[in-house]
RNA sequence: GGGCACUUAGCUCAGUUGGUCAGAGCGCUCGGCUUACACCCGGGAGGUCGGGGGUUCGAGCCCCUCAGUGCCCA
């Protein structure tokens, strides 16, 4: 061969190299297949612009690159559909710093050159993360790369919008809502956390008309500012005689009703509750159903607004004090208890979120829900691992309408208009209503959300019914991770079959968050951050892809451990070295066919009939998407049966005379290394691809060659029975080597009683040399005498003797034997039990019996021989 | 408080129709620079598959229960 490997696989040099090649050669594109291909189609879960590439993004490139190019080779017109999300909050964030630093704020440079700047901002940063999807190899078609903010898909949100708007789903209303006080919008429930903190509980008088009181235990004191009742149990009898009666609020001595409900739970606090509507969801709903006032303290900074009394403009924690303090003067606290409670916190800025009274902008979303929950009953959606079909419905079945206002500038903008005069609001696709300029827009813009729930479908051209959205939509698989099911995933199933009246895809594959080695999340505070960039640097992205995608099981949390990646790297490195092998040893014009099974020799028929099985477990498994095993697969049968066994036989056929077996033997290794650089290249795409335009082939690329099909005519078990046992002989004499420690350079000689293998030992006693460096090999006749200072090994009917004279201790040897008796008498029982209950063998399936038969024989065969192999020293000694 | 998941070798993890499934890598140990590979090759030690109960001819795999861990929703 002329084209050689040189020793190691440089992936720094090959990657982007092969990276631009595929791409400018249009092998990304979905056009690369023949038209009447069926398609198959991923929408890449769009990054953030603002963000920088972490494990997360590791992990869906892996797993989506792994399926469209597993979809490709298939010879399915692949399509995968790369993006980015305008992130409002985070990227307002972003452009608000770099505001900061130049001593501005976003208000006071104005809504117009803020909307400039962040532009400005996402051109100049945004494309950065696209760049790091290629480096770990991702094959989408950056012709189709859309960003939820541009033209097309703004027209697109605009049109649902409408529609939700005209169908009554869509509604403005004042309600209580999650309030970020940092973010300075409203948050749906989603964007909140629950956080656990040390907190305090507040015992106080709530007086009463009449003088008397009431004690009231609360843990925010300062909303107490914002009561409107006080509410005790109906059948509390410390209470009930202030039903109906008037409190007076702390401080500011505005009168309320005490009522009575079975809502309350007498054995906490005190059994008596202060109800503040305003400021609370429970007490909202209490407040509801008693017509309470509803009273709101809060100004949008959380500081205290003018209901507050004396109180207006403090902050709220300050307030909190400040109001506890004026209370113990005025004898109204009676204590404080340290009590541990969870805070709502938001989930971007990590402060704690106020439920606040505000007006916003709401969808209605149980009749999408309800769709959406069909879809996945009746299995028009397969959700991957099955059990988060349980999340998904309890999520759905609970669900409230979804607050998608954002009083943020970074967004879509609600595409409402409120007539200055008559005060109608009319929702519209383009602009105000008329000309009249009395139509004022809404300041608010849509949650990031709204967006990204039309993305299957929006970055295909919808609303207009373009060519890609008939060819490509609705697209194939949705492979994301669990922690945005209902964020995202819920919401496109919702927003999908609402608009399209289609599933938007047929299966989700949710997968795990990848922690550190130790289990924990990776966090820039921990200092626990593996950064997927420097793995790839240093290690090459496809020993990152490959441990990802094999590293773990779908849907569960993967602790990444470095050594694994080193693993990978190294299985790379052992694929390279076996091709540098076959490639050295092919001929200059070396045909591609594969003879017939005929013409092959025991092992060719051997590996080529394990590669059969292979081929079909893989399959298998990735029809249940079970990506992992299938790679360990591959990888086990790459290096533990190809190299370690194959590789190293055929070197006694390549290395000797015989023109015939040397033809057949480099046409299989090529054949079985052509199919596993296949099978391995939506796993590991680049080494896979640089090694197979090495060899001989046809075809320009292997990223679009052709998916290994199983060829029945080369499956061979008795070939693989045979391969089997001779394993096991070359195992039972390395073994015996170094219990004897023969040093492994010497050559020894070994007698074989060939049992019913003769044929077969007779033709391949050659195996013997390379594969355990016994070089003269004698077949006894049978019932010829066993020499007498041997060692044994035993494998079915098969004995091998190696006389190692000088080395043998009768006594050792014997002990070695009844040992492996010992053994096999014990396999031997069991296995005669098994079958020797009627159940096992009228019930079980019949090859199982069958197995397990076959399994007695060889186990009587070789007890019978290690028998007569201890009576015989036993005779000497 | 409700729900879900996990608990397999010292470490990180596989094991999907219950029947050679008790496995891999790393680590450990012993022996090897055998002309593809020391990013390697060969031998080995190491687990009553969290505890208990049950179903079954047969359970790591199904059911119940307990314990621990984690997550989600309140």
């Amino acid at each position: 061969m002329t084209e050689k490997l040189t020793k190691n696989f440089n992936f720094q040099e090959a990657e982007s190299r092969l990276y631009d090649w595929w791409w400018q050669s249009g092998y990304f594109k979905p056009e690369v297949a023949p038209q009447d291909a069926e398609p198959y189609v991923i929408s890449m879960p769009p990054p953030n612009v603002t963000g920088a590439l972490h494990n997360g993004h590791a992990m869906f490139v892996s797993l989506e690159d792994m399926m469209i190019r597993h979809a490709r080779m298939k010879g399915r017109a692949a399509l995968w559909v790369p993006g980015a999300d305008h992130a409002g909050i985070a990227t307002q964030l972003q452009v608000e710093k770099m505001l900061r630093d130049e001593g501005k704020s976003r208000e006071e440079v104005g809504r117009e050159e803020f909307l400039y700047r962040t532009w400005e901002w996402k051109e100049k940063y945004g494309g950065e993360i696209q760049n790091q999807l290629r480096k770990l190899g991702a094959s989408c078609d950056w012709d189709r790369d859309r960003f939820t903010l541009d033209d097309g898909l703004s027209i697109a949100v605009r049109e649902a919008f409408v529609r939700l708007w005209e169908q009554g789903l869509i509604y403005k209303g004042t309600r209580l809502i999650n309030w970020s006080p940092g973010l300075k919008t409203a948050v749906s429930d989603l964007e909140v956390e629950d956080k656990d903190i040390e907190g305090k509980l507040y015992f106080f008088k709530y007086p009463v008309e009449g003088g008397e009181y009431i004690p009231v235990a609360t843990t925010r004191p300062e909303t107490i500012l914002g009561d409107t009742a006080v509410c005790v149990h109906p059948e509390d009898e410390r209470y009930q005689r202030f039903i109906g009666k008037m409190a007076y609020v702390p401080m500011l001595n505005r009168a309320i009703p005490v009522i009575a409900d079975e809502y309350v739970t007498r054995e906490f606090g005190t059994g008596a509750l202060k109800v503040t509507p305003g400021h609370d969801f429970n007490d909202y709903e209490l407040g509801q159903k008693h017509g309470l006032e509803i009273i709101s303290i809060l100004n949008r900074d959380a500081s205290l607004n003018e209901n507050a009394g004396p109180y207006a403009g403090l902050d709220r924690f300050v307030a909190r004090e400040k109001l506890w303090k004026d209370m113990e003067a005025a004898g109204l606290t009676i204590e404080t208890k340290p009590h541990p409670m969870t805070v709502p916190v938001s989930q971007r800025g990590g402060e704690i979120v106020e439920p606040m009274i505000s007006e916003q902008w709401f969808v209605k979303i149980q009749p999408l829900a309800d769709k959406a929950m069909a879809a996945v009953r009746d299995g028009r959606i397969k959700i991957v691992p099955e059990h988060f079909e349980k999340v998904y419905f309890h999520w759905l079945e609970n669900i409230q309408d979804w607050c998608v206002s954002r009083q943020l500038w970074w967004g879509h903008r609600i595409p409402a208009w409120t007539h200055r005069e008559t005060g109608e609001i009319r929702v519209t696709r383009d602009g105000p209503p008329d000309a009249s300029g009395k139509w004022e827009q809404d300041e608010d813009v849509l949650d990031t959300w709204f967006s990204s729930g039309l993305w299957p479908f929006s970055t295909l051209g919808w609303p207009k019914n373009t060519a890609d959205l008939q060819r490509f939509y609705p697209t194939h698989m949705m492979e994301t991770g669990y922690d945005i099911l209902f964020f995202w995933v819920a919401r496109m199933i919702m927003m999908g079959l609402w608009f399209t009246d289609e599933a938007p895809f047929d299966t989700v594959y949710l997968h795990g968050l990848v922690r550190d080695e130790q289990g924990r999340k990776m966090s820039k505070t921990t200092g626990n951050v593996i950064d997927p960039l420097e793995i790839v640097q240093e290690y090459g992205a496809d020993a990152l892809r490959f441990t990802l995608l094999t590293g773990g099981s779908p849907g569960s949390d993967m602790n990444l451990a470095m050594n694994r990646i080193e693993h990978s790297r190294n299985f790379g490195n052992k694929l390279w070295q076996i091709a540098r092998f076959i490639l050295s040893n092919l001929e200059d014009d070396q045909p591609l066919d594969l003879p017939k099974p005929k013409q092959l020799d025991l092992p060719s028929r051997w590996i080529l009939s394990h590669l059969n099985d292979l081929i079909q477990n893989v399959d298998r498994l990735f029809e249940g998407n079970n990506y992992g095993e299938a790679g360990r697969q591959i990888l086990s049968f790459v290096w533990d049966e190809f190299a370690d066994w194959y590789v190293e036989i055929s070197k006694a056929a390549l290395y000797g005379n015989d023109a015939e077996a040397k033809a057949s033997t480099r046409a299989t290794l090529l054949y079985v290394l052509d199919s596993c650089l296949r099978l391995l290249h939506p796993y590991m795409p680049y080494i896979t691809e640089e090694i197979w335009q090495a060899i001989p082939h046809t075809g320009k690329a292997l990223i679009i060659a052709q998916w290994p099909i199983v060829h029945a005519e080369y499956a061979d078990a008795e070939a693989a029975g045979a391969l089997e046992t001779l394993k096991a002989l070359v195992i039972g004499i390395r073994n015996t080597r170094q219990q004897y420690e023969v040093d492994p350079s010497k050559r020894i000689a070994a007698v074989i009683a060939p049992g019913s293998m003769r044929e077969v030992l007779a033709n391949h006693s050659y195996v013997f040399a390379r594969l355990c460096n016994v070089h003269d090999v004698t077949l006894a006749e049978d019932g010829a005498p066993a020499p007498a200072n041997a060692a044994t090994i035993v494998a079915a009917d098969v004995t091998i003797y190696l006389p190692l004279a000088g080395l043998i201790d009768l006594e050792k040897e014997r002990q070695r034997l009844e040992d492996e008796l010992a053994g096999l008498l014990k396999q031997i029982e069991r296995t005669q039990g098994t079958l020797g209950n009627e159940n096992f063998v009228s019930r079980a399936k019949p090859e199982v019996v069958q197995r397990e038969r076959d399994k007695l024989v060889d186990l009587l065969a070789s007890q019978e021989r290690v028998q007569a192999r201890l009576d015989a020293l036993k005779s000497m000694a």
